[in-house]
DNA sequence: GGGCTAATACGACGATTATCGAACAATATG
DNA sequence: CATATTGTTCGATAATCGTCGTATTAGCCC
């Protein structure tokens, strides 16, 4: 069981921008940038149907955002900062930085 | 005959990051950098058709990364640079500055 | 083995999207 | 007016997308 996460030299930027394009994967990139340690999928309070996150992580991962380790029956997931930041400085930095709705609407950022 | 442009502080960074997440609206964002004044929309070498040219446009438009101003026949074509960094500081100098796989192929970027 | 939990695969659905060509609209010129 | 140019609208198409519930898988523990 191995998940493929590209390499940082072959992270595109459009896959980048459309994974945090959409609203949900923007809130997931946001919670977890609060986090100190990798956390479960299972841990972030989404209030969408696990099917549809796995969706969604998937995306991310799948972009670059996100590494997911398998540990036991769930997955340790964290965000690939340094390796964005490599490829495209700041750009997450500035997204985390950015107005958003949905923060606000998701109460207490 | 108005066309809408969002105000700075509507604009939302997902419909900003999913505009510019599109490999064609990127290259159009990109080829607008290049220029110093506001060029007419068929100006700009994108090799589509020019419907789908409209559409792109269009997207780039009410997301708030340009603004068109009627011009005779035209429709005079800028970046909202300006805006674009007063809402997401940073945002658009980063994306321009990233490693971009159809500037290449493209070719003489 | 059974039981439990976390996450995924699968199929389905409605909505959205990028693309195109043809017809059309807007503007300018003689 | 007719003609030319620029850009838009429209209808169509295939693909993609976000979402869900259900069945399944993977891992752990007793």
């Amino acid at each position: 069981m191995s998940l493929h996460h590209p390499p940082t030299d072959e992270l595109e930027l459009t896959a980048v921008l459309h994974a945090l394009s959409d609203p949900q994967r923007l809130r997931i990139v946001q919670l977890l940038a609060e986090q100190d340690t990798a956390v479960p999928c299972g841990s972030l309070p989404l209030g969408i149907s696990k099917s549809t996150a796995t969706h969604h992580f998937r995306v991310l991962r799948e972009a670059g955002l996100i590494e997911q380790s398998p540990t036991g029956t769930t997955k340790l997931t964290t965000l690939r900062r340094a390796d964005l930041d490599a490829r495209f400085p700041g750009l997450l930095e500035i997204v985390l930085a950015s107005p958003l709705l949905l923060a606000a609407s998701a109460s207490g950022s």
